[in-house]
DNA sequence: CATGAATGAGATTTCATTCAT
DNA sequence: AATGAATGAAATCTCATTCAT
């Protein structure tokens, strides 16, 4: 008899508005943007066609919501770094170890913007978001590299970079879902380039 | 006025065919393949809609046909690198001066391939074609590394090919066609890494 | 705290249809009946969709609803002139005084009802409704102008009216809002048409 | 087997077009614009909804050139009223039966510029185009009332133009089109009123 | 009495493809 | 061999209306 309170409407629509993401999510990274239909989006969501446009105004829309999201978290991988160690090698080890954890079970994100990012019609309208992200993460990385003793930290990064990305990009063009890509044997190797730059101290 | 030679019509549609594979595979590159209609194409190839389809059965065929060429070219790349030097170090420096050359000048075959490669539904139709490609570079350069003596030869060829494609899609992520992307830097980083195996004696 | 008195409930109800009502009309005589959606009302009104249709069983009634109380006011027209004045002569000014006056002020019914008997289709379900009110002033028109003396009254009556709503109608197509429509000037030189008839003496 | 012509492929678009337009037309003036749906149109004219948009590229395209095309034509009305004869009275006498002929076999056209006139949203689009109009027919108007000895020829011009479109409204307004509206009685009495200003030479 | 989430029918628009010439 | 008009299916989007709370 009582109406909702606006608590319970709001939670409502962030239930619904976060499966309307989810689902389309998956399906533009596994078709993208354009090859999918809001149609086909709702039915994932389970949710009528209308209801969508309760929630985003379009279908770019609910792109940009799906980027800003992404973008938005995982924010404060630094931060979470530097609490746990201060050795740049040991730092460079997680990022590795983390990026290739995530590879392996979520890689949806990485694939939805690394599509985006190809597409420069797309792109002009996400850029300004991408480009912070992107850049902070670099910065960062030169930072660490610089730590590390590295001769040219920026171009290291730059390198480091482009190889986790070249191996994600691979790792997903290898079959359905990179069955037979070496990825421990790659990520071992990665690895070991940068031990000549382990700390002195306290190591095996 | 008099008429043609079957040659001469046959050279004809091979130019037009020509001419709207360049169009179409310029414009998949820039806008994707979902998002460019067939009018677009005509358009940019200076031929008329229902041409299209004498010269290619549909808007897949077109595709398949880009991709196809594609491939078959940069079919010997190898045996070019063979006849000119037999220094496996030289020949790295030849892959990636002749990579980062080609990135700098005409990226939208690259940049296709790996749109597509990033799309399930397309890659099915497509993987015969890429994974015979890409197996054949990988083992060349597998042989490469060997000769070279790296250590682990396997883990390091998918690395630099990593390396290699991972430059390229972070050069077309900056902006607008890599402006401030330092490409010459990460290049002669990339290059440092390999020095260590360089030959002294000039063997060959 | 203690419960409201049905009458207040009965207030309150009033209260917002009259509100909506009025929002209604706005939208309608701006943008026009099917070009306003239920969702604007509701905004306008400061009311939630759903409880819209507690007072309206539909779009169509609340248009209904609003034309109807259109007729029924403005009901006691020639009442309210014949206890000023007796003079036709008069009462024409009053009635051209008091046209001009509205129009100034508040033209959204007239436009409402114009907008609506331009379309056949709306014009159904609404001409009982209006033929009645047209016929009514059109009869009291004529009866003005047999007093006036005027030779043709009927002619005269059609003519007058028509007149009259012709004004308005290029006043309200006189960009925003009749500026630069010479209003004043067209009102005198309506009412000099009449002047011929003033009765010089003072008569009944 | 030989391509059509290009005057050929221009002779059908303009046929189709303005059948499309004419049907279209028809359909705005009847039901209004936002009540109209390119299915209806599409359907009366015995056309495709898909080719629509390959001559108008939106329904307020479609619009846009109905408007155009209605202001371009007639545009000369008073260039072939010169050429018949210079009596002023005469001429009004033309403009008023040429009027009341129109308003009798075609009022489409009126009825639908009308409706926009009276729609702010749509009105802001075309009033460029409206404005002309109305202004050319305004001033030539009022050169005739100064030639006639009108003692206000502007506002007079203005009543007169008034009183014709009221006339037509309340002629559009009255039932299906028009029935029981006295026409032919309020014509002669519009002409009565300036036959005071005939000029004296060779009259009844 | 009141809310706004949710629906579904239908509107506008796009586009690969066919076809008469 | 060549044209672009024409189609139809499907895509995006809108909105009056219903309904659980």
């Amino acid at each position: 008899m009582s109406p909702r309170t606006p608590e319970q409407f709001e939670e409502i629509r962030q239930q619904s508005r976060a499966r309307i993401m989810e689902e389309a999510l998956e399906l533009f990274a596994r078709q993208g943007f354009h090859n999918t239909s809001i149609s086909q989006i709702a039915k994932a969501a389970n949710v009528s066609k209308g209801l969508m446009y309760n929630y985003f105004a379009s279908k770019d829309d609910l792109l940009e919501a799906i980027v800003r999201q992404e973008i938005e978290q995982g924010e404060d991988l630094m931060e979470i770094l530097s609490s746990t160690t201060h050795d740049p090698y040991e730092q460079i080890q997680m990022i590795v170890t983390g990026a290739f954890q995530m590879v392996k079970t979520d890689l949806k994100h990485w694939k939805l913007i690394t599509m985006l990012a190809l597409q420069e019609e797309i792109m002009q309208r996400m850029s300004e978001l991408l480009r912070q992200k992107t850049e902070r993460g670099l910065e960062d990385a030169i930072r660490l590299f610089e730590r590390m003793g590295v001769p040219d930290p920026k171009a290291e990064a730059y390198l480091f970079g482009a190889t986790l990305d070249g191996i994600f990009l691979h790792f997903l063009s290898t079959g359905p879902m990179g069955v037979d890509y070496p990825l421990e044997q790659v990520q071992r190797s990665l690895l070991q380039r940068y031990e000549p730059y382990k700390t002195t101290t306290n190591e095996d």
